[in-house]
DNA sequence: CCCGGCGCCTGAGGGC
DNA sequence: TGCCCTCAGGCGCCGG
């Protein structure tokens, strides 16, 4: 599922394709998608004539900084992604005009489609339609609530060892539901929370007003670890996460423990195990990873 | 205030 | 073979 690495992807491969462009028209057979304006016939009216002037990523989010002021936000939630490429509509349908992204069923689920000056497009596809896409004021949208309370990025300079541990000063509960919440860290999901806390060691229960400093320490450099992995492999291979051509991306090789029950720890030998914490799937190495 | 649980969705997978 | 039930999962929100 999109995470940090599977957004920044996406927004790397937006960046190489639809910079200064202009949105023409926009399509959807699931209006409710557009969560702002709420009415999708305003959504369209104010998108249009919009030009593409940037295109970068906050949190788990594409942000589309548009001409006149605007930002269009959209949220790929578990399901979505964002591919490019050239599609007909009919009587509320859609077809692929060309041989472009659509290399496997998951990427045939398209809820919105934005039309380009260029002929090209930007598809939504999204089997679980979580998906959420908001177009702001970009002075409102980074004054918002939400914009203003989301966590530190974690690839960012600025998020130093000592930033992390004033992060996590006075949380409660365990450390896996901790590091996944948006307005503590920002773009950590379920996969590569998993995977820092392999790397640094640490049970996924254990609280994290219980972590040493050296455990402190670890988790924050796993988190950078996986995150940077994330990214350079293009984002994982295993989940519906797909790039704007289409395509999975090759973290593969660099996974440890999600979804890997009953495999041998890398490490140790000892079989990856499988719990839920806070309603989500967990995987661990009981042997290095105790509690 | 904190934590658990729900709602939004639908394909996959298990049971019978 | 096919139907039905359950589950996954980001994350905001609600209620205890």
């Amino acid at each position: 599922m999109p995470e940090l690495p599977e957004v920044e992807t996406t927004v790397k491969g937006l960046q190489s394709k639809v910079l200064n462009r202009t949105f023409v028209d926009v399509w959807s057979d699931w209006e409710r998608m557009v969560k702002q304006p709420k009415d999708f016939k305003v959504f369209k009216k104010e998108l249009k004539g919009k030009k593409i002037a940037k295109v970068w990523r906050r949190a788990k989010n594409v942000i589309f900084e548009l001409s006149d002021g605007y930002s269009l936000l959209i949220h790929m939630k578990m399901t979505g992604h964002l591919l490019c490429g050239r599609w007909s509509i009919k009587q509320g349908t859609w077809t692929a005009t060309d041989d472009g992204p659509l290399r496997d069923s998951i990427n045939g689920y398209l809820h919105v489609i934005f039309f380009l000056d260029n002929g090209q497009m930007i598809a939504l596809s999204d089997m679980r339609k979580f998906a959420k896409v908001q177009l702001w004021k970009t002075e409102d949208l980074l004054n918002g609530k939400e914009f203003l309370a989301w966590g530190p990025e974690p690839l960012e300079k600025s998020f130093t060892l000592a930033k992390f541990k004033e992060t996590l000063k006075g949380k409660k509960g365990k450390v896996k539901q901790v590091i996944m919440v948006p307005m503590v860290i920002a773009g950590i999901g379920n996969i590569y929370a998993s995977e820092a806390l392999w790397w640094a060691k640490i049970h996924p229960e254990k609280k994290v007003d219980t972590l040493s400093d050296q455990e402190l320490k670890a988790l924050y450099v796993a988190i950078k670890k996986v995150l940077t992995a994330g990214v350079n492999f293009g984002g994982d291979s295993f989940s519906d996460y797909r790039n704007v051509d289409g395509q999975k991306g090759t973290f593969e090789g660099q996974k440890r423990v999600y979804q890997m029950a009953g495999q041998p720890c890398k490490k140790c030998k000892t079989p990856i195990k499988r719990i839920v914490v806070g309603a989500r799937g967990t995987f661990f190495c009981p042997t290095c990873q105790v509690l």
